[in-house]
RNA sequence: CGGGGCGUAGCGCAGCCUGGUAGCGCAUCUGGUUUGGGACCAGAGGGUCGGGUGUUCGAAUCACCCCGCCCCGACCA
């Protein structure tokens, strides 16, 4: 039989296995290990799961790591991954709970394309203003196109055209599918990629009350998603960043690695992105005196400056001006000022201006300000000013002087800079006051983000008129939720909290088999009894792996572990003369039981009771 | 996009400075000895040295350009 025709047989016996299972098994007792392809045994000999002794150079996180060492990713290129059969098979695991959970808070799962046309784009506004993170690309017909990022105007535009009365509403629909974003840089494997698996759900109703119960209840639902994904996380509050929105939340696993910094506080519950957090500070308490212009030759740093003059860096007033993109500023020029100690949260910025993008001026734009590098201040400035709201009421303070070599004393912000306007700019600091209890102090924590959920409002429904009858016969615009989980992140998120020198640590929910039949040597015996217990365990529902490679035993161990398999049973004749099966756990412990007991036993440990 | 680094066999690397047509470990294949924690012996296969141009009698090596990848920053669901 040729390679061609025994494919086609094996996929014979492959249908057979879907269409009768018990077939199968007869199918598969009758056929001795030598077969050469045999797809209905999982035999690690046949299986496609490369793994490496090596780390590979261009990995820097455990999970990018164990992930191609165990042979579950590979790089396609830069952001983009081969997800090969183990990978995958933890996917699928994770993707159905995600399912069983949306499943139960009543979410419809649907699919829509990965290809979408400007025009919805162009209809709420993001094809300007979601930058170069959005792939654009024109089709044979020059018809202008992205891949999708995320699927608010293609979902609003389906339910657009489907939606009448009230009476469809609430609804709530969900997908699990690829996404692409072209991050500026992808890093990490599967943490940052450019294409990534995400869940999305898109919630609709007919008013705020019946949004928020949904975002409740989305709220809840990933708590419980993230729990049976044995993860440490944290809801924290967040920005709303480029999906836009009113409320949102992200969830963050907890994780050295993380990419997102999170204040929480000591003493309640509140958490948040520090893109977002708010905290107190000590306000210091200068003296109101008369504006002064010092000397301050080359001094320009708020350090250099402050002990310069032999003052705390909180005296200092800390005046940045910025290029703005987008909103009502486009194009202009703005300072924003926080105290010389604090720091500048970019993001709160943009977001107070309503600006796409804002980037630190370059010396020409400051000198056409009249001010000067080193030496600004916003008195006098000819430009929109905006403050932390820290310093609504500040007096004496230093500033730059806009001009070289000097700076101010004295400055008061009602006296000298009246029209400054004030918002929330500053981030949290660690051991900040919280700000909600008043009592406790800020703590910093690095998350990974696995989920957000947002509180859209009418941000999209009103763009792509998103439109139905209500009670009173009237035309109104849906309101809207959505709500993401990152999948493909997940998968490294769970890798970066489980491992161990020794590779991953798959928690059984998650695990790609539960179970590896590590066969030691190769006497007929061991392989028949190995065999054996591979058709009883998977009769009994077990997924199960056959080590079956003639390979000496500590390759095995090593490749069982670094895979993160949880439960090893080990089949050699010293144990089968004994009547000893040994059966370790990966997480640690391991036990001797007679071979009449391991199917009970392996099932007492997926069931929790062992 | 700014800064730094790297690109030589499937993986990890040496060779480059000082030009002479490629090497080590692991992996792979064959044979043998092994077999409860990444074995050993013998043999073999596998590389247009990221690509192009130039300098040179001769380029992995020197010069220039391009491409790709990684890290830090900027940016970012």
């Amino acid at each position: 039989m040729n390679l061609h025709a025994a494919r086609l047989h094996a996929l014979g016996s492959l249908h057979n296995y879907f269409a009768t299972p018990k077939q199968a098994i007869q199918l598969t007792t009758t056929s001795s290990h030598t077969s050469q392809l045999n797809f209905a045994i999982m035999r690690y000999s046949r299986f496609f799961a490369p793994t490496l002794r090596d780390d590979p150079a261009d990995a820097e996180v455990i999970s990018h790591k164990l992930l191609l060492r165990a042979g579950f990713i590979r790089r396609v290129t830069s952001g983009v991954y081969d997800f090969l059969p183990m990978g995958l098979r933890v996917l699928r695991k994770i993707e159905g709970i995600v399912r069983e959970e949306m499943a139960r808070a009543g979410a419809q799962e649907l699919l829509l394309p990965m290809v979408q046309p400007s025009e919805l784009w162009k209809k709420s506004g993001r094809w300007e203003k979601y930058g170069n993170e959005l792939l654009r690309f024109k089709d044979r017909h020059a018809h202008e196109s992205c891949l999708g990022p995320t699927h608010e105007e293609v979902i609003c535009d389906l339910v657009s055209r489907e939606l009448r009365s009230y009476k469809q509403l609430p609804m709530n629909l969900y997908q699990i599918q690829s996404k692409f974003r072209d991050e500026v840089r992808p890093r990490f494997g599967l943490m940052r990629g450019r294409e990534f698996i995400m869940k999305d759900a898109y919630s609709f109703h007919a008013d705020e009350e019946s949004l928020q119960a949904e975002y409740e209840n989305m709220f809840a639902t990933y708590q419980r998603i993230f729990t049976r994904l044995g993860l440490k996380f944290r809801a924290v509050e967040a920005d709303t960043g480029s999906i836009g929105g009113s409320q949102s939340h992200e969830f963050h696993v907890l994780a050295e690695s993380g990419e997102d910094l999170i204040a929480y506080c000591s003493h309640c519950d509140y958490a948040a992105n520090v893109e977002k957090g708010i905290s107190t500070r000590d306000i210091p308490s200068l003296d109101d005196a008369a504006l002064n212009v010092i000397e301050t030759p080359n001094v320009t740093s708020v350090e250099d400056v402050a002990s310069f003059l032999n003052i705390n860096t909180s005296q200092l007033l800390k005046t940045l001006i910025y290029q703005v993109t987008g909103g009502e500023f486009d194009g202009q020029t703005v300072a924003a000022c926080v105290y010389g100690d604090d720091t500048l949260q970019e993001i709160k910025l943009a977001r107070a201006l309503n600006a796409n993008a804002i980037e630190l001026a370059d010396d020409q734009a400051l000198s056409s300000l009249g001010s000067s590098k080193g030496f600004v201040g916003p008195q006098g400035l000819r430009c929109k000013i905006i403050m932390d709201e820290s310093l609504r009421d500040a007096v004496g303070m230093v500033a730059g002087a806009n001009k070289i070599d000097s700076h101010v004393s004295g400055l008061s912000i009602h006296r000298d800079v009246p029209q400054a306007g004030f918002s929330d700019l500053r981030e949290v600091r660690l051991n900040d006051g919280c700000a909600h209890c008043k009592e406790g102090h800020i703590k910093h924590a690095r998350g990974i983000e696995v989920g957000q959920v947002f509180a859209l409002g009418q941000q999209y429904t009103k763009p792509l008129e998103v439109l139905f009858q209500d009670k009173n016969g009237k035309r109104a615009t849906a309101t809207m939720g959505c709500y993401g989980i990152g999948v493909s992140r997940l998968v490294a998120a769970v890798i970066e909290q489980c491992n161990d020198e020794n590779g991953m640590i798959w928690p059984l929910s998650l695990a790609p088999f539960q179970v590896v039949i590590i066969t030691m040597g190769k006497s007929e015996t061991a392989m028949a009894a190995s065999e054996k217990m591979y058709q009883d365990m998977s009769a009994a529902g077990i997924e199960v792996l056959w080590d079956d490679r003639k390979e000496r035993p500590g390759v095995k161990f090593k490749d069982a572990e670094l895979m993160g398999l949880p439960i090893h049973v080990v089949l050699g004749d010293r144990g089968l003369e004994a009547d000893a099966i040994e059966i370790r756990q990966r997480a640690g412990s391991k036990q001797e039981v007679s071979m009449a007991n391991v199917i009970a036993t392996v099932q007492a440990i997926l069931a929790g009771t062992s």
